[in-house]
DNA sequence: CCACGGCCTGATTC
DNA sequence: AGAATCAGGCCGT
């Protein structure tokens, strides 16, 4: 099936670019999971082809814009967040890389797999946790397996997260899950909520702080005002914006939603992209 | 309020 | 080679 694109898209850099952790690259195709379909997925010249497996092709279209937020008003957007000419710069290099609209449950338990750790390992963690736990999905030769659901990650020992390489992350993600299935935590309701809102009930959840609540919110939850501040980010703001001098994070996150408004997170991706290619290109 | 060490563990560095 | 150090943070002191 293919699906006409004329507007900026790099799907390859949308989803390499550290949101989500589960797509792989075979033959130039990638194949992942968006709403619990299978997809393989590759951009041409004019667009996306791609197929999918169970929904047919044809209903994945309107899950493949969803993911991708190519509903956004991408130029307004880019309008918005160049402020300077470095940005202007940053985003031209990297023009169509996109916030990608992934499942709240999944992302959040990404994030919380996110901490001190790096994103090979995160993404071995996951597959190891989908793999163990969720349902296998088949198209063509490839299989893939859905993310497993609060009920099936709450019903399982700490232990066995921890033995799928977890380290101290296990406890957290044990909470998180009863902290959904019982209720406290709609995290299905939260793009409806409002930023503060959403983000206050996430960091009630153990292991849970402003970065992987900021990411969370913005990768999954609709908040494109979320600015997730890592070390990547820190650094790039620092040295781009304030002559290389040391700041707190939560200097930088007040600077960053006055200086870059409303879609603060698309500013975000792009400095945190282009600093973490810069970096490790320079080891 | 801020600063700092500890936390699991695989990969990388010295 | 084997030991430190680091990795897309968070929490408690």
């Amino acid at each position: 099936m293919h699906l006409s694109i004329d507007q900026p898209l790099d799907l390859k850099s949308s989803l390499e670019s550290g949101q989500a952790f589960r797509w792989r690259c075979v033959d130039g195709w990638h194949v992942g999971i968006i709403y619990g379909n299978i997809v393989k997925i590759r951009q041409g010249s004019s667009g996306l082809d791609f197929s999918s497996h169970p929904s047919s092709e044809h209903d994945m279209v309107s899950n493949i814009v969803d993911y991708l937020r190519l509903d956004d008003p991408i130029d307004s957007i880019y309008d918005a967040i160049i402020k300077d000419d470095l940005m202007a710069q940053v985003v031209n290099t990297h023009k169509g890389l996109r916030i990608l609209r992934q499942e709240p449950w999944e992302c959040l338990v990404s994030f919380i797999c996110s901490a001190t750790s790096s994103i090979p390992r995160i993404s071995a963690t996951l597959e190891a946790l989908a793999n163990q736990l969720g349902a296998p999905l088949l198209l063509q030769n490839e299989v893939a397996y859905d993310f497993p659901n609060a009920e099936v990650l709450a019903g399982v020992e700490e232990s066995l997260l921890r033995r799928l390489g977890m380290g101290f992350r296990a406890k957290y993600l044990y909470c998180a899950s009863r902290m959904v299935v019982d209720g406290q935590i709609p995290i299905n309701e939260m793009r409806r909520m409002l930023y503060q809102d959403a983000k206050d009930q996430l960091m009630a959840i153990p292991g849970v702080g402003e970065k992987i609540a900021d990411c969370t919110l913005l990768f999954s939850m609709d908040k494109l005002q979320a600015f997730p501040i890592d070390r990547w980010v820190k650094r790039a703001v620092e040295e781009w914006y304030f002559d290389g001098e040391i700041m707190r994070i939560e200097d930088i996150r007040k600077w960053a939603l006055e200086y870059f408004g409303d879609y603060a997170g698309y500013a975000q991706q792009y400095l945190f992209h282009s600093k973490r290619l810069q970096g490790k290109k320079a080891t």
